[in-house]
DNA sequence: ACGGGCATGTAACTGGTTACATGATTCA
DNA sequence: TGAATCATGTAACCAGTTACATGCCCGT
């Protein structure tokens, strides 16, 4: 429901169009998150079909100014006030390691090595960007980089755990190999 | 394709049917991804039609056996293979805070700590449950509650420097009003 | 006899996403 | 004039998910 809320969010800042909505979603996160325009017209029906927003008749030109209903606002606060649950959020970095520990070393060794390898690439360009955004004072930007740079350096710290124990797991089974 | 690959991977370690997959999905996953019995029959489904799985005639009672076929070992090796990138995955914490930082200061206030004070309880939880799954030795069980603890921290970390930054913000424009 | 877990499946819905069609405006 | 951007919309697809129907088998 990222995208609905997100659009309900922006909606009931100001009342805009559709085409604004695309601009300002990406704008506000920092470009990390592009919507297909197409996208956000579908959304808005949705929306408009579940009483969470309404339109105006069309003014100037083609615009559809698109407005936030009182049970669209009702929505927005009970999203905002709900907090994210990460163990809820369905982790693909998470699942893939667990689900390679099943199969051969070797491909377990590639997928760690694979991440860990993007992950630091990606760590550096942010710490490239990063005074770039402090000294254009974009806050949004800044606040979603530093997300970003927290994650990765998550990743990185939890695929080191990983390789550590699985490099036990097979110390103790040479062992094991070994006293038989 | 979480839910595909996934699927793809445990019937690469060795065919089952389908129920077993549902079993051994969240297994695997700790308990942290529960599959709804229909969905694996639909995703096998899905996986039959685009050829990356195929089923074996039931022989004993009911249950099919589904295998790997040459080209879903393949898709797997794709996927295994290529790395998560976090920046892409779209994420709802960023999501929500970054646009609550355009509403008024109160509700962002509101989000934050709502936010922070669920982290602390899972963090909690999680630091409660650690030593339970080392003693029973489950090491999937073991890195999956690693990865949620470090993501949490990270989340907490990011929600803190939100919380500063804003700070920051608002008493510069306090002292703007001040000095006008 | 029956409740619960094992087992298979289908119909239907949701939200996210894209490809495509259409036309207005703007500016070089 | 013609390309780029602004602007609106629709048809269609995909993966994920759920609710529901069906029946087998096992232990009490």
């Amino acid at each position: 429901m990222s995208v609905r809320n997100g659009i309900l969010a922006l909606l009931a800042e100001e009342p805009r169009h559709g085409y604004a909505l695309k601009s300002e979603f990406s704008r506000r996160t920092a470009g990390t998150w592009e919507l297909n325009v197409g996208q956000v017209y579908t959304t808005l029906a949705r929306l408009r079909r579940d009483g969470l927003v309404a339109e105006d008749e069309p003014v100037d030109g083609p615009r559809h100014r698109w407005r936030v209903t009182g049970s669209g606002r009702g929505a927005l606060e009970k999203w905002l006030g709900t907090p994210v649950d990460e163990a809820a959020s369905r982790n693909e970095l998470i699942l893939k390691v667990l689900l390679a520990l099943g199969g051969p070393p070797d491909r377990l060794r590639l997928v760690l090595d694979r991440q860990r390898a993007f992950a630091m690439e990606r760590l550096q360009e942010y710490t490239r960007a990063r005074p770039v955004l402090a000294d254009a004072g974009d806050l949004s930007a800044e606040l979603a980089l530093d997300a970003l740079v927290l994650r990765v350096d998550a990743d990185l710290r939890w695929l080191d755990r990983c390789e550590q124990r699985v490099a036990d797991r097979e110390r103790e089974s040479r062992l094991d190999r070994g006293s038989r």
